[in-house]
DNA sequence: AACTCCTATGCTCAAACTGAGCATAATTCG
DNA sequence: CGAATTATGCTCAGTTTGAGCATAGGAGTT
């Protein structure tokens, strides 16, 4: 079947965490996600991406994963003629480098995009945002849509009893984005009946950037609880504290310590260096390294839980 | 940044469930999936796959997820100046219409393609199949290089004791793809050297079309057992056992009756309809309905499994 | 030295979940 | 009526999960 031409481009959501914050590289003064155009002399699309996040970003990428390829009409809308632009989104785990600023990469608390996201402290979510979310449901054309949006609210933001559930982020984000709280809303023409003052809505990015962004947080989330990919974030030495302040700094949310530490030896994903931790006031930890050779020894996809449950 | 232009098509894994029987559709004589091309007069890509398949199976389509982006140079080489093309794949659960054949679509089941990973009757795989990836491995280059065969053929297939995972079904397929035992490594150049003879290989398709058929089976399988998704092959109504017997399709195992049922019930995914099935030769069954509103009431991902486990 | 504060680390316990099996109910078939 | 067959209810041990108590090993303070 003969297919149409389109022009294709590679967006990269590059993570790193640094101590307790979670980032995100971004260009345009953290209006936008790197990208790069899809060039006919790498082998493959990841092999693309790679080339281009190392060479501009000097970063060493660990890991690479496909996210999701957008080609909605409504993005980018440029003359018609000209055809419609296809969008590859990645999602690479890396460290942050110190940063050479050369070509205007930045890394960004991804909260500062995100705030209703970060529930490390005070489990409960800003009630404003609550509220001004139950305003957009109150203001649905009929009775029976008041009800289903609050309900989708509901469930969303684990409002009424309803536990709050970490992956959902692309859920959240559209549902803000559908009830015009989101500055991109306004920009795409969408009007917004609740009072937006006071309200964290977080920093917009240009075209659909903040949506796979939160695609990018959502896949990661759910990555981390079956995978153990937190450990391409890590440094090679660290504490079991860094690594649950990284998976915490992830989740956005706080874990009991006892119960992490358990559930990383029994899974036997550490090994102990010999080595102690800088004193920092307390007793002094030790400092452990992650085994790489469980990557191979078992085939994870439906096994236990490498990290972060509660 | 400026995108260079590919062509681009839509790929889609339709599955349905007949009985026990998990099937896929296909054309020219089960060797492709269906494809179409990317036409710009679709909304979305999702809208674009809905449009074609709907239009040329008369299938409505219920679920429908993206699954993943190719575009390896590997693929479809063709002349360097004309672009690489670009596959977008999609998988789409519906339930199989009497077939209308008029462009050649045909339901197969989709263990055709991949015999090795039915495990319904007998959860002990084919052990010639295993002797011969073990020749594959013993013949590497090193000893290393053969140990560390020999480790990823073991977990892939579950061997000296290890559990078989039914969702790492792509890493199978590549696992033989690269000991050159499926057809369609020969295609492409890829010698083999163990002895194929009376091996169940199952049918090679064209191009990559078994590879992205893998990619499917793996992530609906991963799918079920977090969401609710068998309901969309399933009619109107249905026993437990029905229910249990397509679950046991896609998964390639069987299940526990009685836990498949506890499972079930305490999710509350269905409610009686007060009718019971037909006379089997048994005790009558109830028959059941799928609890439609359990798709909004709750933020499936990360809750609790919906069905398959044992 | 004694005390306080802090973080690390070990251990317990109940509730929930899982995997497996026993037992009984309601039919059809011969 | 008994055998075969399928549906359905219930039990039970092992494991996992969520939460808390207790102790250990350091630094700084009095």
């Amino acid at each position: 079947m003969q297919a149409s031409s389109v022009a294709a481009e590679l967006i990269a959501v590059l993570v790193a965490v640094t101590g307790s914050t979670p980032k995100v590289l971004t260009i345009a003064e953290g209006k936008s996600l790197p990208s790069g155009p899809l060039s006919p002399e790498h082998r493959s699309l990841q092999a693309g991406v790679r080339a281009w996040v190392e060479r501009q970003t000097h970063h060493p990428l660990g890991y690479v994963e496909q996210l999701y390829t957008f080609a909605d009409n409504d993005r980018n809308a440029g003359p018609r003629g000209y055809g419609r632009a296809i969008s590859i989104s990645y999602l690479g785990l890396t460290r942050e480098q110190p940063s050479t600023e050369d070509d205007g990469a930045a890394w960004g608390d991804w909260y500062d995009y995100f705030p209703w996201e970060d529930r490390r402290r005070g489990s409960t979510g800003d009630p404003a945002l609550a509220q001004a979310l139950q305003d957009w449901a109150d203001a649905a054309a009929s009775n029976a849509q008041t009800r289903a949006r609050a309900l989708r609210v509901a469930v969303a933001f684990g409002l009424d009893g309803r536990r709050w559930n970490e992956e959902i982020v692309l859920q959240r984000y559209e549902l803000l984005y559908e009830a015009g709280l989101v500055a991109e809303a306004a920009r795409d023409g969408i009007t917004c009946h609740s009072n937006r003052a006071g309200l964290a809505l977080g920093r917009p990015m240009q075209q659909d950037h903040r949506r796979i962004l939160a695609t990018g947080i959502a896949r990661l989330r759910a990555k981390i609880t079956y995978r153990p990919v937190v450990f391409e974030l890590m440094p090679p030495m660290f504490t079991l504290l860094d690594l649950q302040r990284s998976v915490e700094a992830l989740a956005g949310r706080l874990l009991h310590k006892q119960n992490f530490r358990r559930l990383v030896e029994q899974q036997e994903l550490v090994e102990e260096t010999g080595i102690m931790a800088e004193p920092t006031g307390g007793r002094p930890a030790k400092l452990f390294r992650f085994r790489a050779d469980v990557l191979q020894e078992r085939a994870y996809a439906g096994t236990k839980p490498p990290l972060a449950r509660s």
